[in-house]
DNA sequence: TTATAGATTGCCT
DNA sequence: GGCAATCTATAAT
């Protein structure tokens, strides 16, 4: 696992191009020694108060500060009274805009992931059901915060650039062959707009058949 | 002060 | 494929 975090000046920069290069890069969660670590393979954008779909449209307020502050913090937020989704703000102090973390290819700490989401994951079923169970690990912007254990309160603000964080985003080399673009999911507003990426074949991305 | 919709998920038929 | 769960920001009263 990479030790260095992407730089601030990584999310310093046009919010659609910053979603598009955060695929491929890997998040990751420090528990003490121990670390949950999974490849992003799917990411919207969400631009600032030009874009009625996001959370920065109508300005500034106490919910969505951290999407106006300076690039590279967690924006996290609460919805549906049940899930927690991840974002990663863009652009100078100022501008508002910001990038859903969707959907993560797990890559270590595959069974404190399956405990975070109360899933049971033992030899056995990994065997018999391999693929569909580890889907339901970090496939949806809901599911992979529980399994990395991400919360409002825990991480919101945070700065993802910073090595000693607990959170942090790194980049281990590894490059996209395709990327795919879409429209947005779960969204009625602005629904048109093609602000989803994602890479073409994983199968960890949401959707079926990675559409939608 | 009350009502409503929401960047989702999981369980039901 | 339909729908309830469950909190909260924001709009409407």
């Amino acid at each position: 696992v990479p030790a260095v975090p992407l730089p601030r000046e990584f999310y310093d920069r046009d919010t659609r191009r910053v979603a598009r290069a955060l695929l491929g890069k890997i998040l990751i969660r420090r528990e003490g020694r121990r670390h949950l670590t999974g490849r992003i393979v799917e990411t919207e954008a969400y631009l600032g108060t030009d874009d009625a779909a996001a959370h920065s449209a109508p300005g500034i307020t106490a919910r969505n500060r951290v999407i106006f502050g300076p690039p590279g913090h967690a924006y996290v937020y609460f919805i549906y009274g049940n899930h927690y989704c991840l974002n990663v703000n863009c652009l100078p102090e100022g501008q508002a805009g910001c990038v859903l973390i969707r959907a993560l290819e797990p890559l270590t700490g595959l069974e404190q992931m399956a405990r975070n989401r109360g899933l049971a994951l033992d030899h056995k079923a990994v065997e018999t059901h391999a693929p569909r169970l580890l889907r339901q690990l970090t496939t949806g912007p809901g599911r992979l915060c529980q399994a990395f254990a991400i919360t409002r309160e825990r991480d919101n603000g945070k700065d993802v650039t910073n090595a000693r964080s607990d959170l942090t985003i790194a980049d281990d080399g590894f490059r996209p062959r395709r990327v795919l673009t879409t429209p947005r999911i779960g969204i009625t507003k602005s629904a048109d707009e093609m602000l989803r990426y994602l890479i073409e074949g994983n199968p960890f991305a949401s959707g079926v058949m990675n559409k939608r």
